[in-house]
DNA sequence: TATTGTTATACTCTATAACTATA
DNA sequence: TATAGTTATAGAGTATAACAATA
């Protein structure tokens, strides 16, 4: 036994990704209770920002491939959380829209979305939180990060 | 277009997951060069901080199935980084060792460390990351996590 | 010919369950 | 009877590739 620092990380870096790990962890277990998943949770968001965006545009954006869109659009349209509407101006796009359910969970979900910063910053005053807050957004604009996009949902077998 | 916050989240809680899928990327990334996964680095720390350990006990320190740790130990085995000895009092265990090859490449894990920890944090001066490491380390202790331990190999199909 | 969305398929990771050998 | 490790199997998640409809 060595005094301390046997295993070896203990930096930022480590703390980072552990406790970015147990975030989104403790998140899908509540949104599961939606009978949602996180990237469910994103790609309501993504549609509720932006009516009507293509599956195509929205595979973009979110840096997967086309068929992962269809699988998730077809488990949120199953639940009737999400319809595909025809476009008038080119049938072969999918138009995608919230439906009335949809926008309900969405609510309900920013409201579990502040429930789970307050729990997992409980150890933090409001000033330190906004202290983090401010470093973390530091870090994230440095490292070209993209607002409100979770890079878990990246296709990661065609980095560059 | 609402004036900002379109889609939701920019709280801490959320670039704190986005920031530590991002750091656990990039981590991912540097040691594969070593031919290694984020979880085999995992391992092999474990295994240099307490030479000699069963494959069981490591498995519920991590806290999966031990079924797990066979693949993982078979994978660092057939690279020689590790061996599987014998052990004297209980024929059932294998103790875990690292080889040479494997002291080598931890030593050369921990360099790739040090240089993510400076890239992923670059926007940050030296005060300002001890700074954030302390803010992490408050929050990571009072949510119950084990140091040195990425919840990411857990079992969340047994979460309790 | 190029693009949107879809289907069919395969691959990776990981857990479950049954099994062997020790204890 | 209980435990350490192993094997075989199955499931979830996600990519690839081929395809149909439309542009």
């Amino acid at each position: 036994m060595t005094s301390r620092r046997q295993a070896g990380p203990s930096g930022a870096a480590f703390l980072l990704a552990q406790l970015g790990a147990h975030a989104a962890e403790r998140f899908a277990q509540r949104v599961k209770e939606l009978g949602l998943t996180p990237p469910d949770v994103g790609l309501l968001r993504m549609i509720a920002s932006q009516p009507g965006r293509s599956q195509r545009s929205i595979a973009t954006d979110l840096g997967v491939v086309p068929s992962r869109v269809v699988a998730l659009v077809d488990n949120l349209e199953r639940k009737e959380l999400v319809e595909r509407r025809p476009s008038a101006t080119d049938r072969r796009h999918h138009a995608l829209h919230l439906t009335t359910a949809g926008e309900q969970v969405l609510m309900r979900m920013r409201s579990i979305a502040t429930a789970h910063e307050d729990d997992l910053c409980a150890a933090l005053s409001t000033d330190e939180r906004s202290q983090l807050a401010s470093l973390l957004q530091r870090i994230a604009d440095q490292q070209g990060l993209v607002p409100h996009v979770h890079p878990g949902y990246r296709n990661l077998s065609t980095p560059r």
